[in-house]
DNA sequence: GAATATTAGGTAGCTTGCTACATTTTAGTT
DNA sequence: AACTAAAATGTAGCAAGCTACCTAATATTC
């Protein structure tokens, strides 16, 4: 049996999760909110609910219990759009803009962290390495999960 | 901004984990329900549920919940120990004992799978790569997560 | 031997994921 | 204009993770 690269594959996705998750705690977010946290942050627009789940691929229940969570802590608010009554808006309280920049610092701190002491070849190969390796897997059929999270 | 190895570790792991999910749903096992049916098929003697909340990391209410789920299905069963009525011993049901091939047989494929078209050499330093990326973000604290588990 | 500590497990109640069904509003058809 | 189809959200209820607190049985200690 040679190695185990869905194994390790596991082991360092859950690595690079704590580490943004621990950072979010100390911000009282949980991961699943921080991820739509820099989501937002990253629309021009504040999006409805229906441009989260599609981002995410969630079901609505799911960021509807998000969202109201969030809104409880004083995250976000949520309005009803005027133009279009079935929608509800997202809008970024100034809590919730303190966030993005701590979550893109530790993304950076990640990523630089992670390939350490590798050289420029090495860094170049491991990512041929894992994009050959997702590829063989069939890709991420659903488009790409987790489009626009900016975490991990 | 180069290439985001710590999101493609967490497409590949996806990939991976999603074959093994979809083998088992077949069986009418969830992932969950899965991972303790590959851990006990490894163990000599029937483990306690200690046993699985430690080699999985998991709480004992979750691993209630799972096995009484599993129980309900026909895939296992709890005795009490009769030389400690603390405890209850897992005995696995021949319908329990069908899963197990089949899930090492979706490992195994999925292994070759994933590192399709790579030559020895290249498949020895996708292995390195990992195991030092996982190195630099300090290894997996908590031992080994999931560290008996066999699925992925 | 009796009091105390540890250990295994249960229950309650939370978050985050899901599906299925109901509701309301907008859009499209005739 | 009225009827139907589609779209956005809400609600109910389940699975799987957690923490916190409680009970019962074994181990330890005095």
């Amino acid at each position: 049996m040679p190695a185990h690269y869905g194994h390790l594959a596991r082991i360092l996705h859950w690595c690079t999760d704590q580490s943004m998750t621990n950072a979010l705690a100390q911000m009282d977010l949980t991961a699943a909110q921080g991820h739509i946290m820099g989501y937002l942050a990253h629309q021009k627009q504040p999006p409805c609910p229906k441009d989260i789940e599609e981002a995410f691929h969630l079901s609505h229940p799911t960021v509807s219990g998000l969202l109201s969570r969030m809104e409880k802590k004083g995250f976000i608010e949520l309005h009803p759009d005027p133009h279009d009554r079935r929608c509800k808006r997202v809008y970024i309280l100034p809590k919730g803009h303190e966030c993005t920049e701590m979550m893109h610092q530790t993304i950076r701190d990640n990523e630089e962290r992670l390939v350490q002491g590798f050289t420029e070849a090495e860094k170049e190969l491991f990512a041929q390495f894992l994009t050959r390796a997702i590829d063989n897997m069939g890709g991420h059929p659903c488009k790409t999960p987790h489009k626009e999270e900016p975490t991990t």
